[in-house]
DNA sequence: GCAACAATATGATTTGGATCAATTCTGCGT
DNA sequence: ACGCAGAATTGATCCAAATCATATTGTTGC
């Protein structure tokens, strides 16, 4: 069930870029055609739908070609607590990798399209193409970084700082896809939000409400509009 | 600079324990050998010395063979955040491979003695032992997974349950080593427990000071015991 | 179009931890 | 042993966000 479209940019065989995989990447054209293959396109998800469960086999990678995702996970005493949000061109699952099982439970927050990318065959190809190792190690390490900014975010920052700090990360990584970095959908609820930022659904709504009196933002439902972008920003980083 | 008792375990070749590596790890004898010549012991480090700083081109990552460490970032404006303690059998460093350059500063809390890995010799050899590869992808999930239950803690506990938790991993972490589980020294200072957690110093030292009233520690100076394990294990984790 | 329900918003009150302040303890160099 | 600086404890006060309560708005199926 490959495709075409799988967004392989075949115009120049030694600086493919594999956009699916998030970042640019070098490969020879055989090794490229053999990720390829490795690489299941599968059909589209809709809202809710389930992608795995906490506990599932660990078996493969997921990369987001549209659409949205949150991941969370149940601790002991069955409360969740969501442990982030993917966007298109982003890669999730790697919480299985130490456990051969997953730890999370991921579900599609809008109908989302994704790429199923099976761990074994990563494995072995990486084995025999270098760069694709160095990638996804550096993949894995994007993760960590991810984590630890929340990490950061989580253990100092008032209400206001942390809704910034969150849409202002939405932007960015918006933007990296070349989507609009001011206007976009919220996939996710205000329950959401503030539960991946360790805040009630009444704070949240409140601070969404204060950066609209402030005209930081305009907030329509799920679509919002960043008017000052300079001042949201430092608001997310002081 | 290296040497024999890189704890290297040569009883049985199929089935050797790299316990500076944290994980069991069977490898062949020639594998082994390899993986041997690319580990630099390092002399001692004594406390508050570096091992890397921020910003600080990344080359390799480290194994604890003793002691403890602390890792830190710094933000925009300036303050710091502990990302994380590490202790004997674990192996940091991993917050550079994406960019490679580090996000963290690191720093010895107390004397301690270092393996070195070069990272480049770890890429060559694990592309030609694939045990290796697996084993270092599980050890990059194992900090994913420890910064995800860092994140769950600090978006939603309270005080005492984030002291108890922090309390019961070193201890769980020290037994997967063979120390005492109960009792032993606790390397950081209040300080760096309450930015690592997220709160302030004097709520720390109020925290200790109630689980002593409570019969749950025992805290003389840096030296502390666990008095009712059962206990603080419900306690972190309700 | 209209129930019926879920998701948001907003107001009133409470509270856990931050902040400010003052000792006491501990390690360290002389 | 002494003195000093940083670390830790303990107390008093304050405040941001949680909690509780009650609209309001949105969504879905009939």
């Amino acid at each position: 069930m490959r495709s075409p479209s799988l967004s392989i940019q075949p115009t120049n065989c030694h600086k493919c870029r594999m956009s699916a995989l998030c970042l640019p990447l070098t490969l020879d054209a055989s090794s490229l055609a053999r990720l390829e293959t490795a690489i299941d396109r599968r059909r589209p998800l809709h809202r809710n739908q389930f992608i795995f469960h906490a506990g599932d086999r660990f078996e493969s990678l997921y990369a987001i070609r549209s659409g949205a995702v949150k991941s969370y996970c149940t601790d002991s005493s069955g409360s969740e607590q969501v442990t982030g949000f993917y966007l298109p061109g982003e890669i999730f699952g790697w919480d299985g990798i130490h456990s051969n099982q997953h730890r999370n439970t991921t579900l599609a927050l809008e109908t989302t399209a994704l790429c199923e990318i099976p761990f074994t065959r990563l494995e072995e190809l990486s084995q025999n193409v270098p760069k694709l190792q160095q990638h996804f190690m550096r993949l894995m390490a994007k993760e960590i970084t991810a984590d630890q900014e929340l990490i950061t975010l989580l253990a100092k920052s008032s209400a206001e700082e942390r809704v910034a700090s969150l849409l202002i990360s939405l932007s960015n990584r918006l933007k990296r896809q070349h989507l609009s970095a001011t206007r976009f959908r919220l996939p996710m609820s205000r329950a959401d939000i503030g539960n991946y930022l360790g805040l009630t659904v009444e704070t949240v709504s409140r601070v969404f409400s204060r950066f609209q009196s402030f005209d930081l933002i305009l907030c329509d439902k799920k679509e919002i509009e960043i008017i000052n972008l300079p001042r949201l920003t430092a608001m997310a980083s002081q």
